[in-house]
RNA sequence: GGCCCGGUGGCGCAAUUGGUUAGCGCAUCAGACUGUCGAUCUGAGGGUUGAGGGUUCGAGCCCCUUCCGGGUCGCCA
């Protein structure tokens, strides 16, 4: 190139007029006059308008959209009147004395503009144009600026940046595992990090004390709006800890993210709820607390009533419960019944309301209860007058999660969200266990490495539901952000949980006998957590998408539309491995099952 | 794997109850134009409506199968 630039597209003002610059940049639009041309040339700065006069300009021609250009030109202000005040460079012009095209371009496949509603696999084909959108390109410096403030915190927190290994062992627990044939041991495999879990706790027995990684992981799990296969964790983890001192770094972390890149001042703690309390109000334990709607248990009355889709519900051992919509009364027969196939989809066998008018009850539930009972609920619930009662009777897990999605929804279609609030909070005191009812067995709620704060029962068996673990989550604005805990550092306690979730002695030492023994050698009490970055980045932006912060992600079947990936195996690629792929095989197993 | 939504020129959309030659905006190409700023004006080209099958005198529209995309449930310690 023989016209290299002198400035960006975004820093030219009055106070450079006069002076002879040369840009380079991307053609944003060109506007040809016949007589002379405008020229917008952008970077990831901005775009500066650059005069192209086809009779005297060097090289001055009209350039295609998105072709790299130079320009040398003069910067001179701009004629009254003609001043772009939408533009930091608007007050001036850049005279063309000399173009230069750089990069050529083919028509581009579809516009680049702010607001884009071309389809995302498209989009997502061609990133490279879609990442030139001023949103992406934002979400790419924002993130960047994320991790940049990540690190001066933790660095000033004496933590140690170090990182673990991509290729490690299997430990099929969880998620399911990416696995990487190995061919130095045929017939072995490693296993893609689901997290760094075990190795950060190693790094605490090694006496690093305090340490820090931003780090990939993997899960071969199906996708969804906020969930890719691979991701990017902000993972710590400390020794000689209680949850307070987790809390205090990671809140030192989140409040300043918020004030120097958003403006924003968080509190300095963040409220402490409890597992218990978030779900007995909200149904579900990542909150949305910047609305009410908040569950009401009318149990006490169902149980006696003659309702028998209530009665019945308590009596099996679950639960009634209701939200009261404010004014609701008003709400059309097609939002209720919107609302109940929200309730059905996470399990619930219907959704009972009742519209409390002026005049009487209106509703399936005003058949089925008496006045009285009616009252009561209302009275318990908080429900006035001009209100719509929701109910839903079922077992405690149905209710809880099909309410909390009504109750999500409803703040959504009644616009109840304040979007400008930011509420952060933690979630303590998870059980440590819970019982999976198709397995018919228990088994860790958040994983097998938490320090129960209770002493542990003998066998597996009902007592587990009641043993709670130090666990926290970090919750913002609904968005499960983080998950973490104070581990097991003694080995003994270590041994009886991986019992009590039914794996034997020779199974816990195969899997993870490795790292018994490092809890073996003096391992310091510890603790820690992992933010997802992703999320934290797509929550601090405002975008609903997470392929939207990351720079080349999957879509939703896996597949990177760019460089189309998944792909067959080359050459001998397979053959070095000792390994056949059989792409028929779930064919097979389909038409013969 | 289940459910919901979608697939129509390069891109975004439209097309009464099934009914002429499938329209519109942007983009593209050609021409005009010395103050635009996502320029404007004039004109032109561009489509086997994702694929396959069926119903019908007639299918973009209805039915079946299938592929692709988005969302979601399951799943994600």
């Amino acid at each position: 190139m023989k016209l290299k630039r002198t400035h960006d597209c975004g820093q030219l003002t009055r106070a450079n007029v006069g002076e002879e610059v040369i840009l380079n940049g991307w053609v944003d639009s060109c506007r040809n006059h016949g007589g002379l041309i405008f020229l917008d040339l952008r970077d990831r700065y901005g775009i500066t308008q650059c005069q192209i006069d086809p009779a005297t300009t060097v090289g001055g021609e009209e350039f295609k959209t998105e072709s790299v250009v130079a320009v040398r030109g003069t910067v001179q202000p701009r004629p009254e009147g003609n001043v772009n005040r939408k533009r930091a460079t608007g007050e001036i012009e850049l005279m063309a004395l000399e173009c230069e095209l750089l990069g050529p371009t083919k028509t581009i496949p579809f516009e680049i503009v702010d607001d884009s509603d071309t389809r995302e696999d498209l989009r997502l084909k061609y990133r490279y144009l879609d990442m030139r959108r001023a949103p992406l390109t934002r979400a790419m410096v924002f993130r960047s600026e994320v991790t940049r403030i990540i690190r001066e915190v933790f660095h000033a927190e004496r933590f140690v940046e170090v990182e673990t290994p991509l290729l490690m062992k299997t430990t099929p627990e969880g998620a399911r595992d990416y696995i990487v044939p190995s061919r130095l041991q045929p017939g072995k495999v490693y296993a893609l990090p689901q997290s760094p879990q075990l190795f950060k706790q190693t790094l605490m027995v090694c006496g690093l004390d305090r340490y820090f990684q931003i780090c990939k992981c993997l899960r071969d799990e199906d996708l969804r709006a906020d969930r890719q296969p691979e991701f990017t964790q902000l993972d710590m983890e400390m020794s000689f800890v209680e949850p307070d001192d987790v809390f205090a770094v990671i809140e030192k972390t989140v409040t300043r993210l918020w004030k120097e890149l958003l403006g924003k001042d968080l509190p300095a703690t963040f409220p402490r709820l409890s597992y218990r309390e978030v779900m007995d109000r909200y149904g579900i334990d990542k909150p949305d607390t910047r609305f009410g709607l908040e569950l009401q248990d009318v149990s006490a009355i169902a149980a006696s009533c003659g309702f028998q889709v209530f009665s019945g519900a308590v009596a099996a051992g679950g639960s009634v419960r209701a939200i009261v919509v404010p004014g609701g009364a008003e709400l059309g027969r097609k939002k209720i019944d919107a609302l109940e196939a929200v309730a059905k989809t996470y399990g619930a066998k219907g959704l009972a309301w009742v519209k409390i008018n002026a005049d009487g009850f209106q509703g399936p539930v005003g058949k089925f209860l008496t006045e009285d009972e009616l009252r009561a609920m209302m009275a318990k619930a908080g429900a006035n007058t001009g209100d719509l009662m929701l109910f839903v009777a079922d077992r405690n897990p149905v209710v809880y999660a099909s309410l909390a999605q009504v109750r999500l929804a409803l703040g959504r279609e009644l616009d109840l969200i304040d979007k400008s609030r930011t509420d952060v909070l933690w979630v303590t005191e998870f059980p440590l266990f819970e019982y999976d009812e198709e397995a018919g067995a228990w088994f860790a709620m958040h994983h097998m490495f938490t320090m129960p704060s209770t002493p542990l029962p003998d066998r597996p068996g009902a007592a587990m539901a009641d043993i709670h673990g130090k666990l926290y989550d970090l919750v913002i604005n609904g968005n499960e952000m983080g998950s973490g805990s104070v581990r097991i550092h003694l080995p003994e306690v270590q041994r009886k949980v991986f019992e009590l979730v039914g794996m034997g002695q020779e199974e816990a030492d195969m899997k993870f006998g490795w790292f018994l023994r490092a809890l073996e050698y003096g391992a310091p009490p510890h603790g820690g957590i992992a933010l997802g970055l992703d999320r934290l980045v797509m929550v601090m932006l405002g975008y609903d998408n997470i392929r939207d912060v990351i720079a080349f992600p999957k879509n939703a079947s896996g597949v990177c539309p760019l460089t189309e990936s998944p792909s067959e195996p080359l050459g001998d690629t397979l053959d070095v491995l000792g390994l056949q792929l059989n792409p028929d095989f779930f064919k097979k197993v389909e038409t013969e099952g």
